[in-house]
DNA sequence: ATCCAATTGCTTCTTGGTTAGCATTGCTCA
DNA sequence: TGAGCAATGCTAACCAAGAAGCAATTGGAT
């Protein structure tokens, strides 16, 4: 699963987290692993990211968070501290019994910055708090996250501005299904999908705003509306 | 996970807790980091916030609450801790000073049937079952309970058929507020709530109804909305 | 009305993460 | 054996985030 280097920096990261509480620096671990570049750990880590054993946030100092390790080290990754029910999603699989004394059926998910419904504007982009949802909301498979939700494009549908939309992360839709999509690579928005043909269009729940309709390669689904989250 | 000034802060404020069972201001914060200004502060909190381990009310003077804590400082959010006041509300008054590392701050409300948005029908009456919301939508004082809608009067306050309301106890309302109104003891009905002089006017979101107006002895505010839930 | 606390804007400096391009090594497969 | 590929290594530039400070404002409480 690991190639030597990246169970190096695995190990590396581990025992720093341990001794100091606080995660190495790239700068750190290029020092450790004895490289003259930071890249060469930016590559590692992605690999370890990709494989499951850390999990980080992009674009944040020292944001790694130890998942698991192999079996190699100990093992037994998260030993004697508990399931991470805070971040993402629950694993699938039957709930963890444990946890909650009492039942409360939910479970946090990160809200990912806001989303302009109106005007296409902000991507997707970091975790900015936490917000807790009902677990019916997101039964069933799949990762999901959460967004709050600028402008008023989608006010006929009865989204408004300020409110928090729950998203599922699928690349697929149905037609009418409003999903989050990423025009162009670019600008992530919330809207109605429909495909036609080989364009997809775009429709805004507020007749102020126009359809947009683009050819499908332009377009990627990153998610697809589950819920809706409203605080008065 | 954490950068060493943002672990640093996170230790203060548990230590407080702990000891005061009230967390810190920003200003005790600035001293205890030896800063000079308290943005610094802010922009770490929101580090912590970010990165999930406290979570907090805006704009509420010390509403910090640790969430979890780094394996490094004897961690161990989840497990073995106590029991959470689920049912009912929330208590006012300060939390409970040990840590509270729930893993989801949420509670259950129950969902008292529904409620007509459209025409007034049924009036409020058992719990049929149970809702999570998530806690800042309930803080505060006061009792909650859920009501699903039915109908589309309220279709212009995004308030749709099949929504499920979050509504906080309370006999009085101001103007504008959208409330849980019972109508000659009779029919409860979801509304927009204005007073005019000595009578009570309910204006639905949707200009397919009438605007009510009623003597005030004929209409008795039992809640107001303070959130709103729909799954997809 | 006044105080206290939190929020926000702006500036500055430092630290740290991201990328692109190119070279090297070791391995597998035809 | 040599093409192809994956994993690494390096340089270097770039830019975003962390951290701090000051000042002005807003919100809550009393």
């Amino acid at each position: 699963m690991l190639t030597k280097k990246q169970l190096d920096l695995l190990k590396f990261i581990q025992k720093r987290v341990q001794a100091d509480g606080v995660p190495p620096s790239f700068d750190e671990m290029k020092a450790a692993l004895d490289l003259r570049s930071k890249s060469g750990i930016h590559r590692l880590i992605t690999a370890l990211e990709e494989r499951g054993f850390i999990r980080r946030l992009a674009h944040r100092a020292r944001a790694i968070e130890i998942v698991k390790l192999p079996e190699s080290l100990g093992g037994e990754p998260t030993t004697g501290f508990s399931p991470r029910v805070i971040e993402g999603d629950r694993p699938k699989g039957p709930r963890p019994a444990n946890i909650e004394p009492v039942a409360v059926d939910a479970l946090e998910l990160p809200v990912m910055g806001r989303i302009a419904a109106g005007v296409p504007i902000e991507a997707i982009s970091h975790v900015s708090h936490h917000v807790a949802v009902p677990g019916p909301m997101v039964s069933g498979k799949g990762q999901h996250y959460a967004l709050e939700v600028r402008g008023d494009s989608m006010i006929d549908a009865g989204i408004n501005d300020g409110d928090v939309v729950v998203i599922r992360e699928t690349a697929t839709a149905d037609n009418g299904d409003i999903v989050v999509a990423l025009v162009e690579d670019q600008e992530a928005t919330l809207k109605r999908f429909f495909r036609r043909g080989n364009a997809i269009a775009l429709e805004a729940a507020n007749p102020a705003y126009e359809t947009r309709v683009l050819p499908e390669e332009k377009v990627k689904v990153q998610g697809r509306l589950v819920g809706l989250i409203r605080t008065y």
